[in-house]
DNA sequence: ACAGTGATGTCGCGGCGTGACATCAGGCCC
DNA sequence: GGGCCTGATGTCACGCCGCGACATCACTGT
């Protein structure tokens, strides 16, 4: 029933790479599955009642997600490939660790919604045992992909793995204490932190921190 | 159709913990998923044949394992608490990343299966995306695990976590490089190289390798 | 005006996972 | 022995998931 009952928005001629017109389907759909996963919960929310509030079929929402746990993870994509760039433009990668984080720490988080806007996808991850399974694999293949790029930086592969895994669980941590928001630590400055407390723990590491040798970006 | 229509074992009437009587389902369920998956690969398998193999009902299978993953994983679960366990008998945690990791390394990985097996089973596990997910789940658990012994044994809770991540990354790097056998180094051995690698890579630390100051296990 | 294109809708299917209830065998107790 | 309890399975019915195949319809470019 019903086609195109709907008086709505119908600019977008000009815009890039977009699909010819824009009906918005995909926008209705993100926003109507964010509304009912915060309204329900992920697990009691099915793809019929996303597609309905978003006045379109099932078929048409698997059509733009793989899955409902592919709406809160739609621009995870985009971000690794970001991430992969600025880490192979950076200037320095002789310490592939420090490359890492540091490229991790340098990208502008605040592009994806307000802290308090990320904080409560966190707590809705984090309270969903699909969403952190899903969250631990877009997490994995950023740190496949920054290991690549080290690789093709010149770094031997071991390493690049290790450096890639380590660094990554090393800023996740400082990104959750950032979201946490008990203090109001900048999101590099805790970074370092963690790193160092890194340091710590390795052995034959010395205790104290002192991140930057070289350029200090 | 068909009840009982098989001649099989009949014992178990002292052995502990079992189920009153064994009808052996769940390890022909086992073995046939096995067989499955090996012939005609994970995703093409379908829960209904593994039932019809193994003489069952699709509603068996369920019964058993939560999903077609978790026949492949069944043991993860005592894995960890086994490893927990050895980590909180540990004789020394004030070094908590060597803990970590001694405590995986001693584990004997012999008992799950020949080097061969694991090998070959540890290859499904890489072709199959699915099973790839699962896999980092399992590993993760057996991370927070760790970290959560640690932090029963007096270790703060951040470098718990750290510790428990970074070591289970390193024992993981090291188990796949022992599993793919080129040579034929001991596992321990294997280990404590990796961690000496990222030693190398964590600023502030000397890059040679001097992995055991104290008590040699 | 006509053919082409791309977003949606429609239909139908097979796999997944579960709740509710039935059944049946062996163990237990009197 | 006979009846009761218990635990493993089977049976049935259901709703959700995800996709292939094809139909439609709006808009575009020539």
């Amino acid at each position: 029933m019903s086609r195109c009952d709907i008086g709505h928005v119908r600019q977008a001629d000009m815009v890039a790479a977009m699909p010819r017109w824009e009906h918005g389907s995909e926008e209705r759909l993100k926003q109507a599955a964010l509304e009912l996963f915060q309204e329900q919960g992920f697990e009691d929310t099915s793809a019929v009642q996303i597609a309905e509030r978003a006045r379109v079929t099932t078929r048409t929402f698997f059509r733009y997600f793989r899955d409902k746990e592919e709406v809160i993870f739609a621009d995870a994509d985009t971000l690794k490939e970001t991430l992969v760039h600025d880490l192979l433009q950076a200037a320095d990668v002789s310490e592939p660790l420090l490359a890492v984080v540091r490229t991790l720490a340098g990208f502008d988080w605040e592009r994806l919604g307000s802290r308090e806007t990320q904080h409560r996808r966190n707590a809705m991850i984090a309270a969903t045992p699909q969403l952190l399974e899903r969250d631990l694999v877009k997490q994995h293949q950023v740190a496949e992909g920054l290991s690549d790029a080290l690789r093709r930086r010149g770094i031997a592969p071991d390493l690049a793995e290790l450096a890639a895994g380590a660094g990554v669980q090393v800023f996740r941590t400082a990104y959750l204490r950032w979201l946490a928001g008990d203090d109001d630590t900048d999101l590099t400055t805790m970074t370092e932190t963690v790193l160092s407390s890194l340091a710590t723990l390795v052995p034959g590491a010395r205790s104290g921190a002192s991140p930057d040798p070289g350029t200090p970006r």
